[in-house]
DNA sequence: ATTAGTGACTAATACGCTTTAGGTTGGCCG
DNA sequence: CGGCCAACCTAAAGCGTATTAGTCACTAAT
């Protein structure tokens, strides 16, 4: 019935083999370089096989034990969580280049919670859909390390802390701890005492690492009114949190923000209740994007090289898929980048 | 070799079969539905291989002529355009929903230009990965429906116009010309004249609707001084364009962006200059999201659910797979939602 | 009472590929 | 000159599913 507007056939094997005039196995050997094909015969299958335009099937080269050729990428965000958020479609942009070298597929869905996740791998995993997974936002006490090693799934975790109670997992991670250590050195220097950081969803590892981070901070140098605040990384949560904290008798002189959407929400929520930025509070975002140079004054953030990211990421992953071992690598520390929204503490 | 990794090995119909004590056909039949096996065979089957927690292998399945399961996504942006666009996201958010469930995968990809594009079409098609294609960012003189016909691919183009010469490929497609008009009446009602229209690529099939249906409107109103300049969607050229066009002697009163992102950056780009919106000048977002209302003032937009957008597409892709026909739907027109960004034209 | 028909099931085949096990040459050694 | 090995190639099996063609027992119809 579909077949009326399947004009073009797909050539097989088998087409490729009588046009080259050998039997198909000759052609496997010869395309797939295996011994037991002379130079000459392997040069005519490949010519016959360029000419016909073929193609392996996917589906029949996995039956015959060779994997899917696709890994996947699950997003377990609410479908208004993830509105502008740069990180994602960067990520995926680094992921696909090197997974696009080497002609793999990407199995992306979005889902609303962890257990849906889990669900999905469990699917893919039985369906033989995919090779590996991509596993982003891992979180304390995540179901998902547990679940991957027992269906034997090989997995990066991106974003993770390194985790030796999962040895069969790769993890890629940005020193979270460091990063946040620089820039409570940072504020500290330019005075501050009082700092809120409004940070991004609560249980996930990285968010947990940079609240208890701050703290350690904050307890070395005996600062009393710095503390964190979770939200789900939305402008909205971002602007009422703002609004509460400024709205204090001894408001905080500076805003550490857990993404640049939220950054900006919080300048203009600032903007809003009389507060100039950075005179009178200074903002600083956790992600760097072209959104902090699109608003007055433009944001100074700590910035990652998202793509990067991604591409590492990919790379240790088709690295497991080939059988290699697991790797806990690390990506540069973010750097903060200053312009004009941090600066020296209102006295008083 | 990646065997040590393999704990749990996955069930196979044959265990499903053993365990029913049946033979493999019929748990086939039992399982899909067919007659062939007595209602008591079937739940036995049923049961049997809900407690093996067996899942058809997509492979297998697919190579007994039920196709690959999976419907194809490609953007073609080169990787600085993709940064802060809300729209694709939450597209595929939609997108997602309506395939999930079906159990449908969505194979995503992103490549430098359409030439790329093709070659990924040509592939999927080659390899039996995909069962259909949802195509973007239509173009005048397009090449991919074109080659999705010779293929034989189903697809539909999401946010062409409707195109009668390619009776195979289903289109959704939103009423840019009829928005624009509006657009228009609503900037002439305010006693705008002079009116700049920062579009986006060149080449897009809604860039030029917008920019044709914009001259059109112009030309019968008798307004000489209105015009369209086409950018890449950044950030920068728009705060250039802005720039340009807001230095002139007679700079114009209103300025319509074509996303979200540049409209926001032509704003802070106004105020840098001196132009205080909407005093001075009006300004208009041809894309509503949260971004819209993280600055000040609050921009005026032209809202659609892009969310609904992708359910849509994705509902239209699935009947056609499903062998229905190839249908031109339309959703809504987007609507004006006039927040603080655009009011009565200055006079002079 | 024989036959046709039906319901419930099994055996066998196809899908397109990889891989293993043969099979046929020709050259080289003993 | 028989035997052996390497080089090249073909036949056949197997991957997990859907499907087509039986098989068998039993009932309904002639």
């Amino acid at each position: 019935m579909s077949d009326k507007r399947s004009p073009a056939r797909r050539p097989t094997m088998k087409d490729v083999a009588r046009h080259a005039g050998v039997s198909q196995s000759a052609v496997s050997f010869a395309l797939n370089g295996r011994p037991g094909v002379s130079e000459e015969t392997r040069d005519r299958v490949r010519r016959a096989a360029e000419q016909l335009g073929w193609r392996p099937s996917a589906a029949a080269r996995q039956l015959s034990g060779e994997g899917a050729a696709t890994v996947g990428f699950v997003l377990a965000r609410p479908a208004d969580t993830l509105g502008v958020d740069s990180f994602f479609l960067q990520l995926v942009s680094g992921i696909q280049e090197v997974l696009a070298e080497r002609h793999l597929g990407l199995l992306f869905q979005v889902v609303e919670d962890v257990d849906d996740e889990c669900a999905v791998y469990r699917r893919w995993w039985a369906e033989h859909r995919v090779d590996g997974v991509l596993v982003v936002d891992p979180r304390t006490d995540d179901p998902r390390p547990d679940l991957l090693d027992e269906l034997g799934l090989p997995a990066v975790v991106i974003g993770g802390a390194p985790d030796e109670r999962h040895p069969g997992l790769s993890t890629v991670w940005a020193d979270d701890a460091g990063a946040m250590a620089s820039v409570v050195d940072e504020l500290y220097a330019l005075g501050h005492r009082r700092i809120v950081h409004i940070a991004g969803l609560p249980g996930l590892a990285h968010t947990e690492r940079r609240i208890r981070t701050l703290r350690a901070e904050a307890g070395r140098r005996g600062l009393a009114e710095v503390e964190s605040v979770t939200t789900n990384y939305s402008d909205a949560e971002s602007a009422a949190v703002t609004r509460r904290v400024l709205g204090r008798s001894a408001p905080p002189t500076a805003l550490i923000y857990d993404n640049d959407v939220m950054a900006v929400a919080g300048v203009a929520t600032a903007a809003e209740l009389g507060f100039s930025v950075p005179a009178d509070v200074s903002v600083l975002a956790w992600e760097d994007s072209a959104l902090c140079r699109m608003v007055k004054p433009w944001l100074s953030a700590l910035s990652r090289d998202s793509v990067e990211f991604g591409r590492t990421a990919a790379r240790e992953l088709t690295a497991l898929v080939d059988g290699g071992p697991a790797r806990t690598v690390r990506v540069p520390v973010p750097r903060v980048i200053v312009r004009d929204s941090t600066g020296v503490a209102r006295r008083g």
